[in-house]
DNA sequence: ACCTGAACACCGTTCAAGT
DNA sequence: ACCTGAACACCGTTCAAGT
């Protein structure tokens, strides 16, 4: 850390410089606990010479995300739409991996970035140049979600340490019949693998292929969302 | 608020008034302004007399999200799974939409609350009796994600105001053709609402319904998830 | 034994004073 | 004109002193 401090203050201050360095500390100590004022310190510089370089937090919030997102593969040419979407989004996945905070982070931007909209923008190209509709590319984009970005919506997220998220064995067995049955019958498939609870990456992949095996079904019979519009009203 | 500052004198304090009241304020002021400081001035109270009732501020979000989800409607007995389902996950979202803060709060938590854990047994229970093995359910389960409880997974919070997510129709048309062609059929397509988006409603029951069916189709005929893995290590 | 004010160790950001 | 230290207006939580 001295060592880096003392490179901070040869090194003249860049965006690119506070962005990489912000990404690196959020990696190493957490987002919850990154600061202006830590990263300052961290690159050897007073916290207000950060503020050359970003307009406040949330701006550099905003540059850290492009840093992740430039992680993203490019797209695959030649591919058909289906194969490349899931590479696209299995590559963002990736991405996003490298970095636990980065899921969170994109989530509570209230709009995209260039860079964001970029990537949003290549794969709507995709659906676009493989045969679906306006109408349809924007609904499957919606059921997407955030998962598009290799977001897994998860209703928590993963506990860092190892997993203890339900409630031990004895407890809670009668409150939460079902619970139980499903943790039991996992606990017991992936006892090989030690104190891991689920498959994160099957789970990815089941849903996107269901969604996109969806997707392909509505594609092929020409849905349109006026057929299913219930009233007049919307 | 000299009001309720009054009959918070008055009135003692207890855990359940504690948390309506964090509901109301958090309702009123938004998530981001709701601290402890504040809250207790709301209840004519000083800071150090919540942590009678809540040990600290993340225990003091679990209890707002119990309010919450509580409002949830309880299962309709006799349906079919794929409508028992619907019914449930519909109503979830009819709660969470109440409270702009709560899908944000309960993905923050780190694990469920015994409240959110009956609603999550009482779904899976619907799939258990409406046939789906253990496997499925559980996969289906994570399939749905936080969707389940009601929440809309999408890149972008809903941005409060008037909508202006995506730039102005002149810039960006030639970087982000794909965007800006999308965003254009939309605005056509609902201009009889007025500055309203997307019809988040539809785009909600849209990927729900497309997840449940395939479900269904997953269900009938007799899928197993170990007929997907790709080999002996997972 | 209970309650609570002051204090602690932080924040992001402003701003005026110094170079 | 630039840079920066001190200050401002907050946090959640601790803790010791007062009743």
């Amino acid at each position: 850390m001295a060592r880096q401090a003392e490179a901070g203050r040869r090194t003249p201050l860049t965006r690119e410089r506070v962005l990489r360095a912000a990404v690196a500390l959020a990696d190493g100590i957490g987002i919850e606990a990154l600061s202006m004022r830590k990263l300052a310190q961290e690159l050897g510089v007073v916290p207000m010479a950060l503020y050359k370089h970003v307009a406040n937090k949330e701006q550099l919030l905003d540059g850290m995300v492009d840093v992740v997102v430039g992680e993203i593969d490019p797209p695959a040419p030649g591919a058909d739409w289906k194969s490349a979407v899931r590479q696209r989004v299995l590559s963002a996945r990736r991405a996003l991996l490298a970095h636990p905070w980065a899921a969170r982070v994109i989530q509570s931007r209230s709009g995209p970035t260039p860079v964001v909209l970029a990537y949003m923008d290549s794969v709507i190209g995709i659906f676009r140049t493989g045969g679906f509709s306006v109408d349809l590319t924007h609904h499957v984009m919606h059921a997407l979600g955030s998962r598009m970005i290799g977001i897994t919506q998860e209703l928590f997220d993963p506990p860092p340490g190892p997993r203890a998220q339900v409630p031990a064995p004895q407890e809670g067995a009668g409150e939460y019949p079902y619970v139980m049955e499903l943790a039991g019958a996992v606990a017991h498939d992936k006892d090989s693998v030690v104190g891991q609870g689920c498959d994160d990456q099957f789970e990815f992949e089941f849903a996107l292929d269901l969604l996109l095996d969806g997707f392909e079904r509505l594609q092929r019979q020409g849905w349109f969302s006026a057929d299913h519009m219930r009233d007049e009203g919307r």
